[in-house]
DNA sequence: TCTTACGCTTACGTTAACGTAAGCCAAGCA
DNA sequence: TGCTTGGCTTACGTTAACGTAAGCGTAAGA
């Protein structure tokens, strides 16, 4: 059973400690402790790679917290499996809009990255710049 | 040519007036002036419509900005061209980046529901809990 | 003429997510 | 024994993206 320091998971994923300590300060993280020291765990090398995955696609620490916190809630009673299926639901809509939104951007680049070529094209045609090779 | 004032277009996107002049004031809205009163043309419509997609995305301003200002550059000459096309690229690849990470979050929410509902469906027959309907 | 609606500017307040010291502890080693 | 390394806490600083007054201008309706 591996275990990691703070300043190896910070390495690892490109973070700070003062990131990592922020995080585990706001309820995302929680590191054994020995003495006053944090040992990190292999399940908490997943939680901080999910909490960073969350931070790429733009949510809020908070809304992140829950996400995570989804995953590994217990399996408790129905009227709570009820509740996390609910939340899935929400956070499934708020992702597919996002994805939504990502496929009009980029075919927004694509159609923006044609007329570019096509500029270049009838520039370096028809009238040779200044100083372009070729 | 229709033209908005700032409150139709407040209500019309769901954001408060401070947030429109906020963006103009940093650069992302240029609407006329007649007088002191700020006048709305359709450019400045889909101009908006583009920053809160960039919102919903979550980049920040500085970046929707830069973006934004992607899709009315001016043909301009070759160097220009160039950049441009690099910069697209950039954009396309962090969008990608986010789909991949939507898409794999997307897939642990559908694990994680299945999970659910098997929890949920064990529960309600093997032993039928307290105060549930059917 | 008064006031109500709508818009304007200026400016201070606020929250999130860390950055950046400052000062202290404990282990290892020269 | 002194120094260095790595970690710790406490706490103030900072930036982004607005919120929230306060005070003023002006055109339309009662």
């Amino acid at each position: 059973m591996q275990t990691w320091t703070i300043s190896e998971l910070a390495e690892e994923f490109g973070v700070t400690l003062r990131t990592i300590r922020f995080y585990e300060e706001h309820g995302l993280l929680d590191p054994e402790r020995r003495g006053r020291q944090r040992v990190f765990h292999n399940s908490d090398r997943v939680r901080l790679a999910l909490v960073l995955r969350g931070k790429r696609l733009g949510f809020p620490l908070d809304e992140i917290k829950r996400i995570v916190g989804m995953y590994d809630a217990e399996p408790g009673e129905v009227g709570q499996l009820r509740y996390l299926l609910a939340q899935i639901g929400v956070r499934r809509d708020e992702l597919e809009q996002r994805r939504k939104d990502i496929e009009e951007t980029l075919a927004e680049l694509d159609d923006l990255e044609r007329r570019c070529r096509a500029d270049l094209a009838r520039l370096s045609s028809g009238l040779p710049e200044v100083g372009e090779d070729a």
